[in-house]
DNA sequence: CGGTATCCAAAAGGATACTG
DNA sequence: CAGTATCCTTTTGGATACCG
């Protein structure tokens, strides 16, 4: 999640940068992206995210919660239920992210031709 | 550069979630804005920028280059003198980029919002 | 099930000294 | 000036064990 543990975020950076870094960390792109598909419960998120950590979905997801874009929504019942959603604030996030990840994916041809030009530049000592 | 060396880059991932990491990386972001400005020498890049070490700022610039994002140009003189800019592909991702950034910035008001009420929430022992 | 707490390994990143 | 090389601190993130 980029910051230290969240309770601290107490260091000397303009403010929206840090939203920047939740929406944009490792795995809050993943997050937002499936829950732009609609709700999931805990579980789910972690099967299909794939190999992602308890504590590192933990983490996203109070971070993405704390910030407005996640809506959390635990059932009192036993066994525990736990359903996560996307705010309003979160759909246009994760809009936005989701821009950005199709950009990418659509250059990836571009970018995977530069590295090689770039690679062989220097390899040819 | 959320990967470690970039001579490695060998883990197990879709690689344009590299590409990803590396636009909306701490310092790529920075850079990618700045030189969306106009071209930048290395010297005026790092006072732009502010607090960034040579080494980061080297690294983001030689990352991005690597990815096609950014050109870099050096002249044969002495005191050496190296100017960067974006190419056409770098254009398109400054702009996905100044994107987010915008958007974080607007809604930096409603984020704030969430954050006092979900700490408040929970102060409220 | 949906977490929390703790511990530990790996990676990011800054400071400093040095070079063409 | 524009880096490279080295060292060392901070942050990240996974594994494990336990709890309501």
């Amino acid at each position: 999640m980029a910051v230290s543990d969240r309770v601290s975020d107490g260091e000397q950076m303009c403010p929206h940068r840090l939203v920047l870094e939740h929406v944009t960390s490792r795995w809050g792109v993943l997050v937002l992206i499936r829950l732009s598909e609609g709700p999931h419960r805990f579980s789910e998120l972690r099967r299909a995210i794939g190999r992602v950590s308890e504590k590192m979905l933990t983490q996203t997801l109070q971070t993405l919660e704390r910030d407005g874009l996640v809506h959390r929504h635990a059932k009192p019942v036993i066994p525990p239920r736990v359903d996560y959603s996307l705010t309003e604030l979160g759909r246009e996030a994760a809009e936005q992210v989701r821009a950005l990840a199709t950009w990418t994916e659509q250059r990836m041809g571009d970018v995977q031709r530069a590295r090689r030009a770039y690679d062989e530049a220097r390899t040819a000592s």
